[in-house]
DNA sequence: GATGAATGAGATTTCATTCAT
DNA sequence: AATGAATGAAATCTCATTCAT
């Protein structure tokens, strides 16, 4: 009986539990999805959810914590990096992206329960924080000349955000074709419109 | 007593329980909206509601029909109108947008509850026409040349739709200031990235 | 359909509901009883209930408030009349006592339930007032020197009320035997014991 | 490692278990209170309430059992000596009202849980001892002529029994002011009331 | 002895929907 | 059309108890 197993085991129901709920809250989404079959994916008993999780909300609140955070430190490590600011921007897409590849179910549920909707309404910050990291590789690319410095950081973080993210809700709702290809023509096409779009030699119109 | 009053009173009711549905669903969310928060809104017992529609759902749905559809049709006239693709953008994004400044409510129970959540699985026509006259603004600006033609137009519309959509949800969450100006601005911004980025002038690196 | 059938059907199945509760309590007890007890017992379905009462603590709430308030009423009434304190005191025993002969379920639930127990404890001041009055006759007998005044007439209230208390217990918990004979002698012992230990003439020992 | 010590230590967690659960239940009553409560407590694991009793009534019914059979055996020591009965009473009286001193929150266990509710019905027995007791104090006083003979020595048992459960639940429920003094007066009050009304020179009434 | 993970019966409560009036 | 009493499926959550370690 070696301790370790004992702690990892431990440790282990609780994982076991998140990663099934994952998957139901994907599934079923997350008002759709009773305790129990939760329960039911993760192979025991509804009864030991509530010795890990208070309720069905704090196992949301949970999965995003220790799921997105990873996320953004990612993308927070690329922002910090010495990358310059387009190809920044592609690794991010690049992260969200391949997300979608290793865990569709983890991803759906975060665009669709997470960050869309209210559930987790004090759990904002963090969400804030992704687009603040985007925004200031827009503003570093403004400092130093790599993009266009009429279009407000903050507005443009939205817009690159929110076009990968509709890409993602497009795989996770069955819209859009995800072979390995689609993804990586995906990410192009992306990064060439957005940061495309940013790169100053082409101040179109107004500001 | 005339008989169209009657019949308009009738429609009256049916209009005001939408109304007062879209008010509801805005502000706690479909599922947490009970019927009779909804009747309560409208002033009326909620065994009325039954009356005018089969159940829950299918106010969401009416909703939906009545509203999007009207979106879409105004989205389609731009379409087929004969600006040039950057302008048909831009005349999009305004829709939209302003959308939003007339009613919030009703943008926020479109993009929440409708376009991103499952609620209304069988009236996914509708939400993907709306993709498929952005692509079409795009594929007539390939052939035209305003367009570069290395652009995938299915992934243009949903990072045009994606970006908007975003901001959106930011002033429908609160965690975008929405003055008259903000949203000017946002408007001018979505539409000089993406328009910008599709612009063919600069086929940066990739393919 | 009169109309007036309509008003007292409706307020009937609130009476019907209540005094389902008092029988499915006086026999299991509040904690024991289920909802579903009280709605079976009542021959509604158990949701109805909640149309009623907005919990089960309410339902307990509503038996005591409806009930309870109209003895202490009656005590009341008693107090204010011209008897004299023995036969004011008398009238409060019979009152009590007779109450167990009318409506044994309910004293039941009132004994063991309500009076005792913190179920209900933001009722205490209605239960005080009962004692209030008891008091209020014994400084009533000080004052016109029927009732020796070295007896604190709280005290007093405490000791009368307790002994009739104790004697409903016996009878609702099937201790003590409880023919009309029974309950007569029973009246007139408690009168005895305590109109007689508070008669003035035998200031016995301490003060 | 002396052997006894390991058997006492064992005593020693039934103890304190049994201590804990007096408290918690004094806290929140028996239904409310949980077994983790009662473990957290004493400071154990709940699982090792197990060991030491069957069941959450079990522990009841050990509170009970080795509480109130010390109280029944010291009430009987005095019915069985040589005082005369209107000493005895007092004697009695003091016995309860300073066990509450001692230990209020056992007292209010066995008098909230224990005497009044149905918990504990297979220990009936016990308590009628208790009543037994005083009656029999009753009839030997009529035997000697100190107390009157047309009082029925059980109900007059009752009465006096029911006179300082009464004063214990005002104690218990913070209704009565509980100083020494109060509780002094409480017991020559309760005493003067009963054995006064108990004494024979005195045959008011009826019969 | 001691621990606390695991179980699952069971209780309360909500609320969409039906339907008699 | 309009009402709201009535229904009951279904969901969450609690917690006494068991048991492997």
């Amino acid at each position: 009986m070696p301790a370790r197993s004992d702690a990892q085991a431990q440790e282990g129901k609780r994982r076991l539990l998140l990663q099934a709920a994952v998957r139901v809250f994907a599934r079923k989404g997350y008002h759709a999805s009773r305790i129990s079959d939760i329960a039911e994916e993760a192979g025991v008993a509804y009864g030991l959810l509530y010795h890990y999780f208070d309720s069905k909300e704090e196992v949301l609140r949970n999965v995003f914590r220790e799921t997105w955070r990873a996320l953004i430190a990612t993308i927070k490590s690329v922002e910090e990096g010495d990358d310059p600011p387009r190809e920044q921007l592609r690794k991010v897409a690049e992260i969200l992206i391949r997300s979608w590849r290793r865990e569709p179910d983890l991803v759906r549920v975060l665009v669709l329960e997470v960050t869309r909707s209210g559930h987790l309404a004090g759990e904002m910050d963090e969400i804030v924080a992704s687009f603040a990291a985007i925004q200031e590789i827009v503003e570093r690319g403004q400092a130093d000349g790599t993009i266009r410095v009429d279009i407000d950081p903050l507005l443009a973080s939205y817009v690159f955000y929110g076009a990968i993210d509709e890409l993602l809700t497009g795989w996770v709702l069955g819209r859009l074709p995800d072979s390995d290809d689609d993804l990586a023509r995906a990410e192009r096409t992306v990064v060439e419109i957005v940061a495309g779009g940013l790169a100053p030699e082409h101040a179109g119109a107004t500001a």
